[in-house]
RNA sequence: CGGGGUGUGGCGCAGUUGAUAGCGCGCUCGGUUUGGGACCGAGAGGUCGAAGGUUUGAGUCCUUUCACCCCGACCA
C-alpha cells in the first residue's frame, strides 16, 4: 500500500472532543473516525489491525474445536422473555425498537440467549455434543456514559463463544481449553505476560467467573496479584471466605489496575432450564445442556494495547498485529524513486507487507507519521545511502537503527 | 442518571467593557527547498452548535435545547 493512496490523513493536533490516549492516537493516525460519543468506524489502517487481532483469536478458536457463525443484530423479544431479560429494568443497556406492524424488536447487546435459541433446534441427542460455536459479532449496548476511547463504547466488536456439553465434566475439559487458548491469544498479542486470570462475581452456577484482567492504567479494573502464586482476584470478591478458599493473605497481593479483556461464565444447567435446552441421553432420558459462556473483548483490547505500548512519538503495534510490517520511507530524488520502488515491488512480493511513503514529502514528515502509525520497522531508502547501496532500518519499539545492506536487510526483514 | 466543563473555517485555538470575526495547522496555485513535521508569495474556506429573546446593534447578555468531554453511579 502506498501512503498516497490512503485515504486518511495524519494529525498533528490531538482532537479537542478526545481524552484517551488511544482515542487521540487512532484518530490522529487515521486509524478510526469517531462516529459519535462511543462509536467509531475503522478505516482501512484501523480495520487491518482490527482483522489480524480477529484472526488469532479465530485461529485459537478453531484449534479448540470452536465453528464459526454469525448471529443477527436485530433479536425477538420473546427469545429475551425467556429468561427474563428482555425488561429494561434488568438489563438496561438495550436498544429497542418497533417493526413497521408494531412487532418489537432488541438490537443485540448479547447473543446469548439469541444463541441458545438457535442451538436447541439442532443440538437434540447427546449424540450431537459438545457443540462450541463463536461469531464476532458488533455489540449494541445504550451506555449511559461511553468512555475512554475505544475500551468502552456504545457499539463495539467482541468475540462471544458458547459451549454445549452433555454435563459438567466435559464442560469443565472445555473450560479450561478456552482458559489456555486465551492465554495464547494474549501471548500473540504481545500481552501475554500483563494479563491475568482473574476470579471475578461468578454466574449462576459457579462462585466465581474468570476474567482476563490486563495491567493497564486507562483500565477500569482493579485487581488484587499474587506474582509468586500467579492468582489475581478482582476487588469485587476480595473478602475473607475467599482468601480462605485460595490459601492466601491479604498482605501477600499486590494492587493494580487493570482492563478487562475476556471473561468467561460457566452457566451450568441454569439457562438450559430456563430455556428448556434438553437433550435425550443415552437411556433415553431428557437432559439439560450444560453452558458455557466465553467473551473476548476484540475492539478494547487493540485500545488497550495502544495504551499499553504508545511513547511519545505515537503508537507502537506488536508485529502480530500490526496494520503493515514495514514503513519504507522515500528520501530524494530520481535515483531514490527508482531504488524505493524496486524495493517495495521486491518486497511485496516476498509476502511483505509494506506502506510506502511514496508522498513528496520532507523527511521529518515521514519519519513523524511512520512513527505515530506504529508500524513495527521502518526501512529509508534515500540518495546518500544509495550511493553506499544500503539501507536504514530502525525498530519503531526500540529505536534502534542499523545501516545494512541489502542482503542484510532483506535477510532481516524475512526473518523478524 | 447526579455533578463539573466545552461548542467559533476540515483540525487546534484567540476574540478585551456588546459595534456583523482572527491566528496556527491543513487545503489550492506559483516559486525556492529536500535526513526530523521547510520557506516566500498569492488564494479558497466560517455567520460563531441550534432555536427564541433583550438591544439601534449579539460570537459576546438572557432563556430553552442539542452535542461532546471529565468525575461519579452503572457495566449481568
Amino acid at each position: 500500500m502506498r501512503v498516497s493512496d490512503l485515504f486518511t490523513r495524519t494529525s498533528k493536533d490531538a482532537p479537542a472532543d478526545e481524552v484517551s490516549k488511544n482515542a487521540q492516537l487512532l484518530i490522529r493516525a487515521g486509524f478510526v473516525y469517531k462516529v459519535m460519543a462511543g462509536v467509531y468506524a475503522y478505516t482501512p489502517l484501523g480495520l487491518r489491525v482490527l482483522e489480524n487481532i480477529k484472526q488469532i483469536v479465530r485461529e485459537e478458536m478453531n484449534a479448540i474445536g470452536g465453528q464459526e457463525l454469525i448471529m443477527s443484530s436485530l433479536q425477538k423479544k420473546e427469545t429475551w422473555e425467556t429468561t427474563g431479560r428482555w425488561d429494561d429494568e434488568v438489563v438496561d443497556v438495550w436498544f429497542k425498537s418497533k417493526l413497521k406492524d408494531d412487532t418489537e424488536v432488541g438490537f443485540g447487546w448479547s447473543h446469548e440467549e439469541s444463541i441458545i435459541e438457535m442451538m436447541q433446534q439442532y443440538l437434540k441427542s447427546y449424540k450431537d455434543l459438545p457443540i462450541n460455536v463463536y461469531q464476532f459479532q458488533t455489540k449494541l449496548r445504550n451506555e449511559l456514559r461511553a468512555k475512554s476511547g475505544i475500551m468502552r463504547g456504545r457499539e463495539f466488536v467482541m468475540k462471544d463463544m458458547y459451549s454445549c456439553s452433555i454435563d459438567a465434566d466435559q464442560h469443565e475439559a472445555f473450560y479450561n481449553a478456552t482458559i489456555d487458548a486465551y492465554n495464547r491469544i494474549y501471548d500473540r498479542l504481545g500481552i501475554g505476560d500483563d494479563t491475568y486470570v482473574t476470579f471475578a462475581s461468578g454466574g449462576a452456577f459457579t462462585q466465581f467467573s474468570h476474567e482476563f484482567q490486563t495491567i493497564c492504567e486507562a483500565g477500569e479494573d482493579v485487581i488484587y496479584l499474587h506474582r509468586e502464586k500467579n492468582i489475581a482476584i478482582n476487588e469485587e470478591v476480595l473478602n475473607d471466605e475467599t482468601l480462605s478458599k485460595l490459601g492466601i493473605q491479604r498482605d501477600e497481593l499486590e494492587k493494580v489496575k487493570t482492563a478487562e479483556v475476556g471473561n468467561i461464565f460457566n452457566f451450568g444447567t441454569h439457562k438450559s432450564e430456563q430455556t428448556g435446552f434438553k437433550f435425550t441421553n443415552a437411556e433415553g432420558k431428557e437432559q439439560f445442556v450444560h453452558l458455557g459462556s466465553y467473551g473476548f473483548g476484540v475492539t478494547r483490547v487493540m485500545g488497550v494495547i495502544v495504551e499499553k505500548f504508545a511513547d511519545e512519538k505515537g503508537m507502537v503495534w506488536p508485529e502480530n498485529i500490526a496494520p503493515f510490517k514495514v514503513y519504507l520511507v522515500r528520501i530524494g530524488g530520481d535515483d531514490a524513486i527508482k531504488h524505493a520502488n524496486e524495493l517495495y515491488d521486491e518486497l511485496t512480493g516476498q509476502g511483505v507487507e509494506v506502506l510506502y511513503d511514496d508522498r513528496d514529502e520532507r523527511p521529518g514528515t515521514k519519519f513523524a507519521d511512520a512513527e505515530l502509525m506504529g508500524i513495527p520497522y521502518r526501512v529509508t531508502v534515500s540518495d546518500r545511502l544509495i550511493a553506499d547501496s544500503t539501507y536504514e532500518y530502525t525498530v519503531r519499539a526500540s529505536g534502534e537503527t542499523e545501516i545494512l545492506t541489502r542482503d542484510q536487510l532483506l535477510g532481516t526483514l524475512n526473518k523478524s
